[in-house]
DNA sequence: GCGTCGATGGCA
DNA sequence: GCCATCGACGCG
């Protein structure tokens, strides 16, 4: 199950950028199969492109893990609308965190994006969602930005063959029945996820409506 | 290598 | 007052 077409530096200029509807399913779903996929972030003149290797699943109003359980807010407008678009906040006064909204609008699904391996030569640390979105250069300007144009989009890579491992999602240990939830998605092959780096055996696709 | 703790600002 | 975090520091 090793990558054989495409080690580094990667060919990534033939793969299909991903449209809206790729978004629009659960963001179980969403975030299992954002593992292995391509973010490309334009900026300044230059391509920045990485792999992500986790992420974590925040899957609606009644998650009392995500901040859509407090209801529809200023900061929260935007998971609340249609997939596709980024919601991005900041946390403990100084970190952005990315995430990629999910479902159908009015689900308010969203999908944390926590660790990328940087691809073509690029040099970075993107293990961890506050590093993440520091060396994407992405902020609360961004907040809203629809993830199928120019500035930041992403890439299928249908040969990539992650091995997909869960665990329960980092930080929400405040979140009465939904704390220890499966919803944290990793490549066990990949030396850039955040720690921890604990998982459960099984990594099945959960059963559609199982949360 | 691991546990603990402080930074720092928006949010409800 | 509380965080969907990170890095520095102390330990032995």
């Amino acid at each position: 199950m090793q990558k054989k077409a495409c080690k580094q530096p990667c060919d990534t200029n033939s793969l299909r950028k991903l449209g809206h509807s790729f978004f629009q399913r659960s963001s179980v779903e969403l975030g299992l199969d954002l593992i292995g996929k391509i973010l490309v972030r334009r900026v300044r003149g230059r391509e920045y492109r990485a792999r992500i290797v986790e992420t974590e699943a925040y899957v609606g109003p009644h998650d009392s893990a995500s901040h859509a359980s407090r209801g529809r807010t200023r900061r929260t407008e935007v998971m609340f609308g249609p997939a596709g678009h980024a919601y991005v906040y900041l946390i403990y006064g100084m970190y952005e965190m990315f995430n990629i909204v999910a479902g159908e609008e009015g689900d308010a699904q969203a999908v944390l994006i926590r660790a990328a391996e940087p691809l073509n030569g690029w040099k970075a640390d993107l293990s961890g969602p506050g590093k993440l979105a520091r060396g994407f250069a992405i902020t609360r300007s961004d907040n809203g930005l629809d993830l199928t144009t120019n500035a930041l989009f992403l890439l299928d890579d249908p040969d990539y063959r992650p091995r997909i491992a869960r665990s329960k999602r980092v930080g929400v240990d405040y979140a009465k029945e939904w704390k220890d939830a499966l919803l944290r998605f990793f490549d066990a092959n990949s030396a850039a996820v955040s720690k921890p780096r604990n998982f459960s055996e099984r990594a099945d696709t959960p059963r559609p409506g199982a949360y």
